[in-house]
DNA sequence: GCGACAG
DNA sequence: ATCTTGTCGC
């Protein structure tokens, strides 16, 4: 995969911030996305090494509604920006982008470890590198970040919003019953209803969708054997 | 000023 | 996220 857009990530973080509110611009909302067409999903993670200061950025390719792993690419790279709630993406993006040049398939979508629109200026990771490579994307977080997040039932499937301004910016979902649920958010090019929808459809046995368990997975066993 | 704060 | 041991629960 190819970004269409590229810039640099060489910035302060008050150059950041003013670089979100223009890509924000691009983002396009409820297109026309068909989860019956989906073919191919990707899962992307980075995992960070403390010691050394380099993060390993992965991709995984997923073949849907089987989530079979059929392709994936890591990226080692060194760790130019800090963990600044709100630019993960300034963080992360770099060695993501980095290991999607790797990738020879082209998915469908993309399931990014972290927010969607969900997010103080509206441009989480899954939306800012959704724009850049022109592909529906979707964020998924294990926390919240903004707005006000409602109650849900207990059981699997169970959903609820998270409100900002009296706007609905993302749902909780649980994807497991009884264990604590996933926050989820559009990235790009798809809507919230059915973001949730394939979310769900992308769960294995566990709270974490496979995408997502599995890109995690490989970013540390590359980060523990690789390196 | 204070508290909150994806990974 | 990483570092890090044991421990509680299905």
């Amino acid at each position: 995969m190819k970004p269409i857009y590229a810039h640099s990530f060489n910035l302060t973080p008050k150059e950041a911030v003013e670089l979100q509110l223009k890509l924000k611009k691009n983002l396009i909302f409820d297109s026309d996305f068909n989860i019956e067409d989906v073919k191919l999903v990707a899962g992307a993670d980075v995992s960070y090494s403390k010691k050394e200061n380099m993060l390993y950025g992965v991709v995984v390719i997923l073949t849907f509604p089987d989530l079979e792993v059929a392709e994936k690419a890591w990226v080692k790279g060194e760790a130019e920006f800090p963990y600044i709630p709100g630019l993960l993406a300034f963080r992360e993006g770099p060695v993501l982008l980095e290991a999607f040049k790797k990738i020879e398939r082209e998915p469908d979508i993309i399931f990014f470890d972290g927010h969607g629109i969900s997010h103080p200026r509206g441009l989480g990771i899954a939306s800012h590198l959704g724009v850049l490579l022109n592909k529906s994307s979707i964020g998924v977080a294990k926390k919240n970040l903004v707005g006000e997040v409602f109650e849900l039932a207990k059981t699997k499937g169970a959903t609820a919003s998270i409100l900002k301004d009296g706007k609905e910016i993302g749902k909780v979902l649980r994807t497991r019953e009884k264990v604590k649920p996933i926050y989820v958010s559009v990235g790009h090019k798809i809507g919230l209803e059915k973001a949730v929808d394939l979310t769900l459809k992308t769960i294995g046995k566990y709270r974490i969708l496979e995408p997502i368990r599995q890109a995690h997975i490989f970013s540390n066993e590359v980060r523990t054997s690789k390196s």
